[in-house]
DNA sequence: CCCGATGATTCGGG
DNA sequence: CCCGAATCATCGGG
């Protein structure tokens, strides 16, 4: 009977209509990107074409649950002529019946459930529908990184003051920096130019008065800059095939 | 179409 | 909870 629960929770069964805020909504929306509602939108659509069939597809087979019944009843009103035939027999019959259609819902239930959680994983998941942050949101988030390259870490306010100047949510800034800082860890070499560049911008906009200690480069904890452009040919990426499942 | 870049998620550890 | 690491899934340029 977990089936039933789950799909009045995703606003598959339950009410016929109406707003229907399921919690299917909330349920994932952990650093999803701002204009979610354009997705949900899709994503609301789908489900009520689920619904739909799911619907239509109940109330098929309620009709036809119902027709046998009243079938097998009258073949034993008829056979009731030449052999008796007590009320308990064919309450019994009928019970068999609602039975075995019942299971045959069943697996409607339990079909209509994998293609919700299809749909789900489909347009929720974040992973899909990606989307690239605006090169300015790019430019603030390497700037900080680059002017604080001995610690990385911004706090939660300074966080939270990035997230708002690059349009994008506290979690995609932390994201940001976590993806960040373990890429720049794995490839000093290109990383450089581009801490070289951050650097030289940052230069340009101080025009010379800057406070900075001059006492050498600040000297990054996180791994000495090697400089060295060569040998970085391929590192192992494996097949990464692209298991096309059908949608 | 391939492949690197990149944002997001998952997992193990402190 | 945050971090690093591995991994996933998409984007975007060639």
């Amino acid at each position: 009977m977990r089936l039933d629960n789950m799909l009045i929770a995703e606003g598959v069964a339950g009410p016929e209509k109406g707003g229907g805020v399921g919690a299917a909504a909330n349920a994932s929306a952990a650093a999803g990107a701002g204009d979610s509602a354009i997705e949900h939108s899709d994503y609301r659509a789908k489900l009520g074409q689920i619904r739909q069939i799911y619907h239509q597809e109940l109330e098929k087979y309620e009709q036809a649950c119902n027709e046998f019944t009243t079938h097998v009843m009258n073949l034993l009103r008829e056979q009731s002529r030449t052999r008796p035939i007590t009320p308990k027999e064919i309450e019994r019959m009928v019970q068999i019946i609602h039975k075995k259609f019942s299971s045959i819902q069943m697996q409607l239930k339990q079909s209509t459930c994998e293609a919700v959680m299809i749909l789900r994983s489909r347009f929720l998941d974040a992973r899909r529908r990606r989307r690239n942050f605006s090169k300015q949101a790019s430019e603030i988030l390497n700037e900080y990184f680059y002017s604080n390259l001995s610690n990385p870490y911004p706090s939660e306010e300074e966080k939270e003051a990035l997230a708002r100047r690059c349009s994008i949510t506290v979690n995609q800034v932390s994201n940001w920096f976590g993806n960040k800082r373990i890429r720049y860890k794995k490839n000093i070499g290109k990383a450089q130019e581009e801490a070289n560049l951050y650097a030289a911008k940052k230069a340009a906009g101080e025009a010379g008065a800057s406070p900075y200690s001059m006492s050498g480069t600040p000297g990054p904890m996180m791994s000495p800059p090697p400089g060295d452009e060569s040998s970085m040919g391929g590192y192992g990426m494996p097949g990464m095939n692209g298991s096309g499942y059908s949608g």
